[in-house]
DNA sequence: ACATCAAATGTAGTAAAATTACAACTTGAC
DNA sequence: GTCAAGTTGTAATTTTACTACATTTGATGT
């Protein structure tokens, strides 16, 4: 946890003579860091034990722990780190909190990633004979990007946003097929259906979603994606964000898995595409 | 700068002994910033002045400094510095690697953008009376996505991924109308001839894409993204995550320059979505 | 108003950590 | 082999942080 935050939050703990401390180092955190514990106090205007005090106060082991954390804190870019857009942001305001909350969110749904599922949905996938990519609403420009992607690499793979041609095409799909679902709460009911159509006819459904979510239950392997929720209004959902990262994951895994030869097809895929392009040169 | 990076980058400038001291931090950084010059000397099997000759070579004060810097590096993310998907790479690093060179690219993006220019894009698609988006390939996911963005927003609002669609679209579009167009390299050719007709109708193109290419020299106002390119070929095109950022700040910057009540109707659709939808507690 | 006690703060001494100065040892060139 | 440049370690010094204890402060009850 950011120890600024914490210092601010812990005012009420302080005593007259450490919230001194405190005040001094809120103030010029940079400067705090580097100065010893004797430069701290006479700028605090306290002796060297109340900082060490101080210190501890913040369950910190001491003084040189204390400075570890703080450093910490700063590196992460902002001071403050109110990441909710507010009424009040001016453009410059909500670029940085968009940004900064999304690299969070990020951050989040990697810690919360298992690798083995992972290495187990790219086995899948490079052993399919076809690959399906659906969802709806957010979600559905997820697959379209999974489309894609995966369309590259020369494998039979298919798309529809539509809710009719999904479910067609996973009435007819079989054993060596996979379908990748997409939704981040996995209580579209469309899309549990779709699941359930899919598995009838021994095809193997991965999720993407929430874990133990309606649609996690119909799956034959889910991958979750824990994302911090958008609890406030303006908050764009950061979960496609995520979503499509694992989307560049799975892809990657299936390139690496593949081998050689695979990516030699893959660069001429990319070389093809330069035609529909202007010269890089002709600017 | 990065202070693991450094390290290893500094590998040359290095003595025996130092390389020592520097395998040690980079294979466990973490226990480095909490153990003193002593201990991390007797790791590394060196006496503690050679610790802290290392720590001057890096152009730190000295030990305790060295410490801050690392804790600092530490804290932004980033313990291990080669963001490259190798061949060799496990489930476990390709992800991890994936994810922090996404996050590491955003940070970037986000420093390249020009608020004004966000501002002023706010501005027109506020006051548009249709707006349109339009990319093709990577970029078709994301105009995908913002037409779910702007959807939502009642708004007229439109997304071809075809390019005859895409054309006849924009022949028929006018003053008051807003086509934002989204490309990563602005070389796609169909794109460019797409802004030219827009603009020959004085519609007001808006486009997403890097400066100086030939689409941003057809477009009314450009927003250009900085992200670093996609070096190796495993490596996924970040761009479109940092497009998608910039989708959502768009959509917020739309939001609040629309006030209160327009939030209120956001939130029936948000409602109406429900319906469609497992109720949380039925799980 | 004063005695009492607990909490807060500081002083002085101690322990630990980091740095410096210098000596001993490598390594490679001649 | 020897000299010089560079590297490494030892031991002393200095700086820094911490501990134990003394003093002060301020609040409470009589």
């Amino acid at each position: 946890m950011n120890i600024l935050e914490k210092i601010s939050q812990s005012q009420a703990l302080f005593s007259k003579s450490e919230r001194k401390v405190a005040e001094v180092i809120m103030a010029n955190p940079q400067t705090a860091i580097h100065s010893s514990i004797a430069t701290l106090a006479k700028m605090s205007n306290v002796s060297e034990p109340t900082v060490n005090r101080f210190c501890r106060r913040l369950d910190t082991k001491g003084f040189p722990d204390f400075k570890l954390h703080l450093a910490q804190s700063l590196a992460n870019g902002t001071p403050y780190v109110n990441r909710h857009v507010e009424e009040s942001d001016g453009p410059d305001e909500y670029t940085k909190k968009i940004f900064e909350s999304t690299m969070a969110a990020l951050e989040v749904a990697r810690q919360s990633l298992d690798v083995n599922i992972i290495n187990r949905v790219v086995d899948l996938l490079t052993q399919a004979q076809k690959i399906s990519f659906f969802g709806l609403g957010a979600s559905a420009s997820v697959a379209h990007d999974a489309l894609n992607k995966f369309f590259r690499f020369n494998v039979p793979v298919v798309y529809f946003d539509d809710i009719l041609m999904q479910r067609m095409s996973c009435m007819n799909s079989s054993e060596e097929d996979v379908v990748v679902l997409i939704s981040h709460t996995g209580r579209t009911k469309s899309l549990v259906e779709i699941a359930q159509i899919a598995r009838g006819n021994d095809a193997t459904v991965i999720g993407i979603t929430s874990k133990d979510s309606p649609l996690a239950k119909e799956c034959s392997l889910v991958i979750s994606l824990d994302v911090p929720e958008d609890t406030d209004m303006y908050m764009p959902m950061a979960s496609r964000i995520a979503q499509l990262t694992l989307i560049d994951v799975l892809a990657t895994g299936f390139t690496l898995r593949r081998g050689t030869k695979f990516r030699e097809n893959l660069k001429r895929v990319k070389d093809t595409l330069r035609e529909s392009r202007y010269d890089k040169k002709q600017g």
